[in-house]
RNA sequence: GUGACCGUAGCUCAGGUGGUUAGAGCGCCAGGUUGUGGCCCUGGAGGUCGGGGGUUCAAGUCCCCUCGGUCACCCCA
């Protein structure tokens, strides 16, 4: 039979049988669970926003012109109001931040995400349409110890999971001056050269001078390394704040190489920027990104400054760099205990048993009382239940099930009534 | 948006230069004597070879188009 319906582009289903860990949804659930648990250490608490935005608010933060609101958003109008499926999160936590005016509570706000998002990106290894991150963002924090404390938070998930082989690489991007500053002479550099760039670059250097930065080109990452470096732009507040960042990570031995040239096309990065990089991941190596955003809120519109730290991380690429790096998964159980009629005399009696047992807390499954034994039994062998209650004629007559441990192989009588307490007593 | 490679059973894949009823392993189902799983043995189901068109006496195999997949470029919030 040929299936008439597939997932879109870009899409694709978490079943529980997938071979591949980005596919299963028993691979989410553990590193979702692994997730919250170091978030409640860092006392982040969760948010969740809606998948819908206002277009307006992603595309004033991201900046009209670029190919980002053209191109690689799913927007779409419906009677007067423009809509986009949310690319990312932190402009969304920020809108929430503004809406429910999250400054009035006491302290900085820490909060935490992960949920789906939406790009209309031709798929590639590590990329999907339909993809999902999760982050932190804390918002009104200015201290240094902020910046440190996202990037600790982002590498101890990463390290409780088992993931080895991740990089950190972290700079300063300034205020919005020395940005500023640093394009006009990077521009200045790179003139003479505009002949010999490709037509890639060339138009780099008229819409966005700084992706030049991360040229895949061999002949221009050369000029790239002799190019002006950022931090020698950067003005003497944003040096300091730095410095402290970098003072705090070695005070807890996190090892990281500062780049001066890892930048962020958008205006409303400040300072601390920061990304961790995976292995096995092919050309979309990064794991997370993150790093200061002080200017957001204000590009969104509001009168309102609010300092802000945090990073973005993608589930599925670390789905893929923990199955790169052959990371075992714990194997559950599908069931406790499988229920195993034999005859129609068995249906009631299973029914009332499965009902007792679950609300005692067991997990249950009955089988389908019209195959044989032996082909239940290999079922619920397969299912890694730890025992199986049979109950044919015999048992209905005499009013006693038969419980058979799988492991041990053993079975033994037990009356109907006694069998939840049996049951509970012996799966403990 | 551009390019490369790929598309044969549920899954992983065989099917030299086109030639008769399309294969394997795993998985699934059923048996191997009465109501007992794992190992082993036997049998079975399951495919319009992604779809459409063309070349040919003959196409899974060649050509074109199309739709998917994968990876890379572009982009990267």
């Amino acid at each position: 039979m040929k299936a008439t319906f597939r997932s879109i582009e870009g899409t694709y289903d978490i079943l529980p049988t997938s071979r591949r860990a980005v596919r299963r949804s028993e691979a989410w659930q553990h590193v979702e669970g692994v997730i919250r648990d170091m978030m409640q250490r860092f006392a982040f608490q969760e948010i969740r926003t809606p998948v819908l935005e206002p277009l307006s608010l992603i595309a004033r933060g991201v900046g009209e012109a670029s190919d980002i609101v053209t191109k690689e958003m799913f927007a779409f109008i419906r009677g007067r109001t423009h809509y986009v499926l949310r690319p990312e999160m932190t402009a969304p936590v920020m809108r929430a931040y503004l809406q429910h005016h999250l400054e009035q509570h006491p302290g900085e706000q820490r909060l935490f995400y992960m949920g789906p998002c939406f790009r209309a990106e031709r798929p590639q290894k590590g990329r999907y349409r339909q993809f999902h991150q999760f982050g932190v963002e804390i918002l009104g924090a200015i201290d240094p110890r902020a910046d440190a404390e996202v990037i600790s938070c982002a590498l101890e998930i990463y390290g409780a999971l088992g993931l080895t082989g991740t990089t950190l690489r972290i700079n300063t991007l300034g205020d919005a001056d020395s940005r500023v500053r640093y394009i006009e002479a990077l521009c200045a550099y790179f003139a003479p050269y505009e002949a010999k760039l490709t037509s890639a670059s060339q138009q780099r250097l008229q819409k966005n001078p700084l992706r030049i930065l991360d040229t895949k080109v061999q002949a221009e990452r050369a000029l790239v390394r002799e190019a002006p470096r950022l931090i020698d732009y950067v003005d003497s507040e944003s040096r300091a704040h730095y410095e402290a960042v970098k003072a705090l990570l070695d005070e807890v031995n996190i090892s990281y190489t500062e780049d001066p040239h890892l930048v962020r096309g958008l205006d409303y990065y400040t300072r601390t920027a920061f990304e961790i990089e995976g292995a096995g991941l092919g050309a979309q190596n990064a794991l997370a990104g993150g790093g200061r955003y002080d200017l957001l809120s204000q590009s969104i519109g509001s009168s309102r400054s609010v300092p802000a730290v945090g990073f973005a991380a993608g589930m599925e690429r670390l789905l893929l760099a923990l199955e790169a790096g052959g990371q075992p998964w714990p194997a559950a159980g599908v069931v406790d205990t499988y229920l195993l009629g034999l005859g129609e005399a068995a249906a009631p009696v299973l029914f009332v048993l499965a009902h007792q047992l679950r609300r005692k807390g067991l997990s249950v499954i009955q089988g389908p009382r019209w195959r044989s034994m032996k082909a239940q039994l290999r079922t619920a062998h397969r299912l890694k239940a730890r025992c199986c209650v049979i109950v044919g004629d015999n048992e209905v007559a005499t009013g006693q099930a038969t419980a058979k441990d799988m492991a041990q192989g053993t079975q033994q009588l037990v009356s109907f009534d006694a069998l939840p307490d049996y049951l509970l007593s012996y799966l403990r």
